[in-house]
DNA sequence: CGTGCACTTGACTACGTATGCACGCTCCGT
DNA sequence: ACGGAGCGTGCATACGTAGTCAAGTGCACG
């Protein structure tokens, strides 16, 4: 069956016999010891490079208890906001020279069977999913969770069995672990309060999911400024759903269904605002002559010509590597307090053309 | 200094222990060899349970020489093309019980120094670079490469060291590696035959890099279907660039610059052609009335209302999952020749508002 | 009642690397 | 000339798992 017979591999004793030494000084060349003669080092990095010899990662793993890889989670790789946040974590520990492990949160469907006890629901956190395998399984040093609703048993179950992880973008409460994010909530009200100043009163919003930190403190932010404006958000034109195209482009074609019809529609995050700014141009609307649209997060694709998208600037890249940072700090044990260090970083509000003004006497 | 500590972690040891049995009937257990008692195993297995034992892969993988792990090497993660490529390959691997790891080629700049002699280059070449290190390390069974360019070394030295890999969406001519590509040249013909047919005759072109497969043979398709048709292709209005928003959006400024205009602007790819897109926008320009826009690939993106973009449609899931088997196949040693597999699938032309007639008279 | 087979289990070793320990050698000081 | 320090190197072992070999038990059959 298995008939690959794989052509076995060149080892340090295989450089150690060509070189005339003992495996230990292969070793110890290679993780450049100081104490091995000049001469030595020399005929043993020929004997190396003579036959290609590349350290197996394998082995030294199993004796230095450490692989040097750090797990990221996402939830759905399609989604065009993870890349931004992938390619930063990768630079940073690839700076720290760590590697970077993708992996992929299959979110399960709330089944039918709302009512399990609580020590079934325990039981059930505790069975090894195939990503709690891989993340349990010493293949990866540590994790940055970037997909976690606040009823998520992941970061319990991490915690519980000491593995080093932090929050980046998203943090679940009650458990104690470092994380980054940006002011949410402060950076909703800054964009609400723009709105309010360019005289909108009939307000929209399409919310996130209430279960993630991200959905809710964006909305306590929104709700926050409308109020502290003296206006209202009426439930008609108020929305809900997941951080994606879709739910963008289904909810706003609800919004925009309504009499009188909000001037303004605030969004969870830039993919949803860009999805309803497509149902818009679907619904033979314009942005902003007929409704003013506004995101959150600045993607690159916000700044295109043809959204120009007003939204709120997370500063992605320093959020990442300060994820990173703290991370390999907890993996290194450099880091004395248990407590959870949170760092929170400025959102800045970006004006482009799709938030303008109400259209006059409309 | 690493005053980590790290707890050290339960072993089949430990639950071997705990069971009063030896390590190799826990391993035995887990692995489901079917000799074991019954009794035995449901004693081992609680035990396993209650010290929430995880198997190292470390350990196993040191024993077995295989990883289950597959490496993905792609140029730019910012690059939204890559996402929808990852996501089936990540899911097929599932499937087959592998897993994935993401891995960024930072392409070097061509240096100043370019003429270095083949024995120089060849020397570079073998220089480890940490991404062929994590490659050769034996961390990994086998490699997808979606991004290679004509030139690249990388293939050729992972045949040279029998590190199974295949080549994905592009390929290198010259290495015998199996590959799962886009019929290109059809599809960019397909393209260029509708433009043609609609009555284009000022035909404009932005191709991609002519050292990747993918970008020379879009542009035999375009230049052979412009031929067949009777028509020319004049420098003044073809342009070359890498496959990103950016080269599409400064590429198309330059294109619109030209007088006569084309009428129509055949792109490499949707990122490119969205770029174009949105340099008419900047420019005051209306698609398809003043100039009609094809890409390539059908991303989602693709079908956006805002673009509507005529596109030449890949079936990049079933070409992700067909390069996962064929790296499978190779690595298992299932596979009897040494010749080169290539799967080409078939492109489809998707027609949507981006592309119609030119204008009367223009 | 003896032989042999099926079944279950444990002792042991290999995988490739890192490292503690000990040994031998050189060189210097007295 | 002798002792000790210090340097360079090899031996042996550990890491956690899988699998080989052999041994033990019990049962059926002759």
């Amino acid at each position: 069956m298995d008939g690959a017979s794989r052509p076995e591999s060149v080892t340090s004793h295989d450089v150690a016999r060509a070189a005339g030494v003992s495996q230990s000084t292969v070793s110890r060349v290679l993780r450049n010891d100081r104490r091995v003669a000049a001469s030595t080092r020399e005929r043993v990095l020929s004997a190396a490079s003579a036959l290609h010899y590349v350290p197996s990662e394998v082995g030294r793993s199993l004796v230095t208890r450490s692989t040097r890889t750090i797990a990221i989670v996402v939830t759905d790789l399609g989604n065009a906001f993870y890349p931004h946040l992938i390619a930063p974590l990768h630079d940073e520990a690839s700076v720290q020279n760590y590697r970077t492990v993708l992996l992929t949160e299959t979110v399960e469907p709330l089944g039918g069977d709302g009512d399990l006890g609580s020590a079934e629901a325990e039981a059930r956190a505790e069975e090894i999913s195939p990503l709690l395998d891989r993340l349990l399984n010493r293949s990866t040093d540590g994790v940055v969770l970037t997909t976690s609703r606040l009823d998520g048993t992941l970061p319990r179950v991490l915690a519980r069995r000491s593995m080093p992880f932090v929050f980046l973008t998203r943090f679940v409460e009650g458990v104690a672990a470092d994380s980054a994010v940006v002011d949410n909530s402060l950076g909703a009200s800054l964009a609400t309060g723009e709105a309010v100043r360019l005289g909108h009163v009939r307000i929209g919003a399409i919310f996130g999911p209430p279960d993630t930190s991200t959905g809710r403190d964006r909305e306590r932010g929104v709700r926050a400024a409308v109020t502290a404006a003296g206006l209202e958000l009426p439930d008609a034109v108020v929305r809900h759903g997941n951080f994606t195209f879709e739910a963008g482009h289904q909810a706003m074609v609800e919004l925009m269904a309504q009499r009188p019809r909000p001037t303004v529609v605030l969004c969870s995050n830039d993919i949803v605002a860009i999805g309803a700014f497509n149902a818009t141009a679907a619904l033979g609307l314009s942005v902003p002559g007929d409704v003013s649209l506004v995101g959150f997060d600045d993607l690159p694709m916000a700044a295109w010509e043809v959204f120009g998208l007003t939204t709120v600037h997370q500063p992605m890249e320093a959020m990442a590597r300060a994820a990173v940072e703290l991370l390999i700090e907890r993996i290194e044990g450099r880091v004395d307090s248990d407590a959870a260090r949170q760092m929170v970083f400025e959102p800045r509000l970006v004006v482009r053309r799709s938030l303008a003004p109400p259209a006059t006497g409309a």
